[in-house]
DNA sequence: CGGGCCTCCTGAATGC
DNA sequence: TGCATTCAGGAGGCCC
């Protein structure tokens, strides 16, 4: 289930592994993982053949491989999608989506998605609000609650100005981006917030707050390889992260709340599960 | 146009 | 036991 610090992980293993390669053979195992492509396979599969990687660069959860050409090999990697340098000879992965080898020989890049949520395609470059030169799909894109020019004082006014929950604001990518649903609960349970709370009726140092507690709890994420709870997530060397001991919320229903004992509890979100001590974060008054 | 529900997908877990 | 159902969720589509 990557967001933020999953996929940093694996940005960085594939910037170290990638970058300053040629691409030489391109395989597409199956159309849907090529599907935002706008091309089709085959205008993917001729556009990656030849270019050569850059550096490696992400937004939120959005990642993207710059190559020579002025365009980008963009890569979400969904709910399962992971990113493998493999051997030539390695075994095909039974998900493996996409295959790609270099000039070089060397190593192997796989695209492995078992649910095909997450996908590859080749984009053109533009400059986004920032000034900064994006692949296409991602300009709309918020900058990342750990991105050092992102601005808390206009999350906090959008946030605010929005009619919704606050767990909704905080998976919304064009608010904020990167945090998604493991790390929304983990941020409401540290901030004692219910999920459900109005927008319009979080505080400008509740909100700021919250942020702070998103920031701090995927940067420590990051710092031990990123969340991993089952074998659909390993990073870009195939070894599984190990945050998952360290959750206060997510996933924790019966447990209890390691700050004052009561038992979590599992609701119904956005058809997902919000996960939530009912003493630190009591329901809002309706 | 903002808000929010639906859908895509596969396999593990659960239900009867 | 075995078949059917449920669940997991990122993000774009689409409806109101």
């Amino acid at each position: 289930m990557p967001e933020l610090p999953e996929v940093e992980v694996v940005r960085r293993g594939l910037d170290k592994w990638v970058s300053g390669r040629t691409f030489s053979g391109v395989e597409v195992l199956n159309n849907r993982a090529v599907r935002n492509h706008m091309g089709g396979k085959r205008d993917f599969i001729s556009r990656l053949s030849g270019a050569t990687v850059v550096r490696v660069e992400r937004r939120g959860k959005f990642m993207w491989l710059l190559l020579d050409d002025d365009s980008a090999l963009v890569t979400h990697l969904g709910m399962s999608g992971q990113v493998l340098v493999q051997p030539l000879d390695a075994e095909r992965e039974t998900h493996l989506r996409v295959r790609a080898t270099f000039t070089d020989g060397g190593t192997a890049m796989h695209f492995v998605d078992q649910r095909t949520f997450g996908g590859m395609a080749v984009e053109e470059l533009i400059d986004d609000v920032n000034g900064q030169r994006v692949p296409v799909s991602v300009a709309h894109i918020a900058l990342d609650a750990l991105d050092p020019r992102f601005n808390i004082d206009e999350f906090v006014t959008r946030l605010r100005g929005k009619k919704t929950q606050v767990k909704r604001a905080l998976l919304d990518q064009n608010l904020v981006s990167g945090i998604g649903n493991i790390y929304a609960d983990e941020a409401l349970w540290r901030s004692k917030m219910n999920w459900a709370t109005p927008t319009q009726k979080v505080s400008r140092a509740k909100a700021i707050e919250l942020l702070g507690h998103a920031k701090d709890v995927m940067t420590q994420a990051l710092a031990v390889g990123g969340t991993s709870f089952d074998s659909l997530y390993v990073n870009v060397n195939g070894e599984s992260g190990y945050f998952s001991r360290d959750l206060n919320a997510y996933g924790r229903e019966g447990e209890p709340c390691d700050r004052c004992g009561a038992i979590i509890v599992r609701e119904a979100f956005a058809n997902r599960s919000s996960f939530r001590c009912p003493r630190c974060q009591p329901k809002p008054r309706a």
